[in-house]
RNA sequence: CGCGGGGUGGAGCAGUCUGGAAGCUCGUCGGGCUCAUAACCCGAAGGUCGUAGGUUCAAAUCCUGCCCCCGCAACCA
């Protein structure tokens, strides 16, 4: 019989940076799907790849000084190798920049166009010169530019657009005729009610604004924007062909069977995707699954306190599979998972090496212990009671592996990876039961004991077959471990018990929070007051220096604040009156949270006069008040350490 | 009225669509066991399911109002 295929792909990650473990969850989440459907029989092929074009790349590369071609050859290739550390069997990985993909997305821009999908039209709007922004009319504040406040004018830009409507309808059908394309489903009423049902913009498909991208090649002074460059490798890696018939291997796999995507882009999957696909008269992905986030669950991310988590670096601390089992494991199905260096090691420590790493190791030792690493099914039951243990441990060996492919088909990795845990508890209740132990210690129970450890062995060899899509390696450990007719002699151990201090002390150390700013600081700080100790110093990137000219350009003095108010409609900002010498500036702080409007009134402040005036949430801002800020966030106003009177120099 | 997610024993979550005895993991306490990585097994304590109403024989679950958190967007000037 022939192996039915199974065509999955990921989001192609965007090159703009090197990922971090929330990125990287999803390769995971894909291989493990993969993985598994190949150990269903099916002939899977799985694609995931790099977005390397836009703007952004743009900047960041002239940032760099270096070609956009070179940034994102270097950051496709940190992507690769963090996929490929972490195991990811996936069978192509696909560039944006690559040529065949680029020549295939501009045959298709030109098919699209020359069948009337794609029009020229332009973006028409409220342009602000200085900013080189459009607008909309309801995105003006106060009818002026919303970023920097000035006049804008009616302007046009030349854009290709593609006709959303027309397949609107047809779209509204497909989704509501098969509710398993949208996953979770609680994402499809979001589409249809937010975007569907309203009635489709025309999608703008085209920007003259940077140069990073695929040229239109009968326009060349247009770029394809990023949806239609970005979505179809999913059909150009694996051989369409927008004149012809592509090829054999297009033909088997398109259409997809899986897009896995993180819930941000849901939209762009479920909606444009799908337009676009019909409009090159090409199937449907059967189902598109938006999965949840990995947030970082210790408090906020930031590089100085060194929490944000990469995978690399959990990998050093903990190998592939922990990391692996970890993300599959703790990721609810529709909420997003939280991870942290504590919820790791408690994770490790109870699952892995507890429950898992442990059993292992002592059903090896009692093997090698009582029969010299080989046993053999001897169907010895001494009792009734013996009979119903041994069926009952049988019966959750035989039936976890349906549950786990029930779970695995509505895409519950989680809860699959727990019921083949259930699996392993399983089999460390029954070594409680038949106690090993004192069967030993009686010569006429002989073939009991070794029953129960032929049991054991293959309960456990089942168990470790069926994790192999999760966690490869330690399968293969396992199987290696437990042998084919003899264990092991010295089992070496799975998953060490991990003391949580000494991995906050190693990550400490990896990425020093405060102490050795503590230090540097530490004098001025303790001969100021006689706070030391307790205050924790903060240590932040060094900015280029700069000339006392540079410095002189800046105009500080006290002001006074003699009115102060929130800003409706913002959730950080206050504004205040701040009388400086003679005249008064009004300026918008984002400080809210620290201080009531009430508090603000009175207070002596350290100001910055002269910055240039901009609209924070349509209220003008003339200047800024110079506050000091810890690592947390935390801002305390700068005031005059004497009685100043406002409008006083600071220099 | 910007968009969205959430508030369930000390911690992290499931359960909510399809009302019907409040569940999982960790932690705590007590017990058992000693083959094993102070691991394993059993038991217990601990919850007004954010809040106020409504529908119902029955509400964590459905409806309405309110409070509080968190993302994104915006606005940290």
């Amino acid at each position: 019989m022939e192996k039915k295929k199974y065509y999955m792909t990921t989001a192609i990650a965007y090159t703009s940076g090197k990922p971090h473990i929330g990125n990287t969850y999803e390769i995971v989440l894909a291989d493990a799907i993969a993985r598994y459907k190949r150990s269903q029989g099916y002939d899977v092929f799985f694609q995931t790849g790099t977005d390397e074009h836009g703007q952004k790349i743009e900047l960041k590369a002239q940032e760099a000084g270096i070609t956009p071609k070179e940034y994102v050859d270097n950051v496709a290739g940190q992507v690769k190798d963090i996929w490929n550390m972490m195991n990811s069997s996936h069978d192509k990985f696909i560039r944006t920049t690559d040529a065949g993909h680029e020549r295939e997305v501009q045959k298709i821009f030109k098919k699209l166009y020359e069948q009337g999908d794609i029009y020229k039209g332009s973006y028409e709007g409220l342009y602000c010169t200085p900013c080189e922004s459009f607008w909309t009319e309801s995105q003006l504040v106060d009818g002026k530019c919303p970023d920097c406040g000035r006049e804008v004018k009616p302007a046009k830009e030349e854009a290709y657009f593609f006709k959303m409507s027309k397949y609107a309808d047809r779209l509204i059908e497909h989704i509501n005729t098969h509710p398993e394309f949208i996953q979770p489903v609680s994402r499809k009423n979001e589409m249809m009610n937010n975007f569907l049902l309203p009635g489709l913009q025309d999608l703008c498909v085209s920007r003259t604004s940077f140069k990073w991208g695929i040229p239109v090649d009968f326009d060349d002074r247009h770029v394809v924007y990023v949806w239609l460059d970005a979505l179809t490798n999913y059909i150009t890696g694996i051989g369409y062909d927008a004149e012809g018939e592509g090829t054999e291997q297009f033909k088997k796999n398109w259409p997809a069977d899986l897009h896995l995507i993180g819930k941000d882009i849901i939209r762009f999957h479920t909606i444009y995707w799908p337009i676009f696909l019909m409009a090159l008269d090409l199937p449907l992905p059967k189902q598109i699954f938006g999965h949840p986030w990995l947030i970082q669950g210790d408090g906020k991310m930031s590089k100085s306190r060194g929490n944000v988590l990469y995978a690399d670096e959990l990998v050093d601390f903990f190998g592939v599979d922990a990391v692996r089992f970890f993300v599959l494991h703790e990721m609810p199905f529709d909420n997003d998972g939280v991870i942290s260096w504590e919820l790791l090691v408690e994770r490790i420590n109870s699952e892995l090496a507890n429950t898992l790493g442990n059993l292992v190791n002592r059903t090896i030792t009692m093997t090698n212990k009582y029969f010299g690493g080989t046993v053999k099914d001897k169907g010895a039951v001494l009792c009734d009671e013996d009979g119903a243990v041994d069926a009952d441990l049988k019966a959750v060996v035989e039936q976890t592996p349906q549950v786990v492919e029930k779970k695995m088909e509505s895409l519950r990795v989680a809860d699959a990876i727990t019921e083949i845990f259930n699996l392993f508890k399983r089999c460390n209740k029954y070594i409680d039961e038949t106690m090993p132990w004192a069967l030993a210690k009686e010569e006429e129970k002989r073939d009991r004991l070794e029953t129960v450890l032929y049991n054991l062995l293959e309960s456990i060899k089942s168990g470790a077959r069926q994790i192999a899509p999760f966690m490869p390696e330690t399968a293969e450990k396992i199987l290696a471990q437990l042998g084919d007719g003899k264990v092991v002699e010295k089992p070496e151990i799975l998953f060490a018990r991990l003391n949580l201090d000494d991995v906050l002390k190693k990550v400490e150390e990896l990425h020093p929070p405060v102490e050795e700013a503590e230090a540097a600081a530490g004098k001025a700080a303790a001969d100021g007051e006689g706070a030391a100790g307790k205050d924790a110093a903060v240590d932040m990137e060094a900015k280029p220096e700069i000339t006392f000219e540079e410095f002189g350009k800046m105009q500080f003095q006290v002001g006074e604040i003699i009115a102060c108010e929130e800003v409706k409609k913002s959730r950080k900002l206050l504004c205040s009156q701040v009388k400086i010498g003679s005249q008064v500036k009004q300026i918008v702080s984002g400080i809210k949270a620290y201080y009531t409007a009430e508090e603000m009134v009175g207070k002596k402040v350290m100001v910055l006069v002269n910055l240039k005036p901009a609209k924070l949430a349509g209220v003008l801002s003339e200047g800024m008040l110079l506050c000091a800020e810890d690592a947390d966030g935390n801002l305390a106003l700068m005031t005059p350490e004497k009685e100043m009177p406002a409008g006083a120099e600071i220099c």
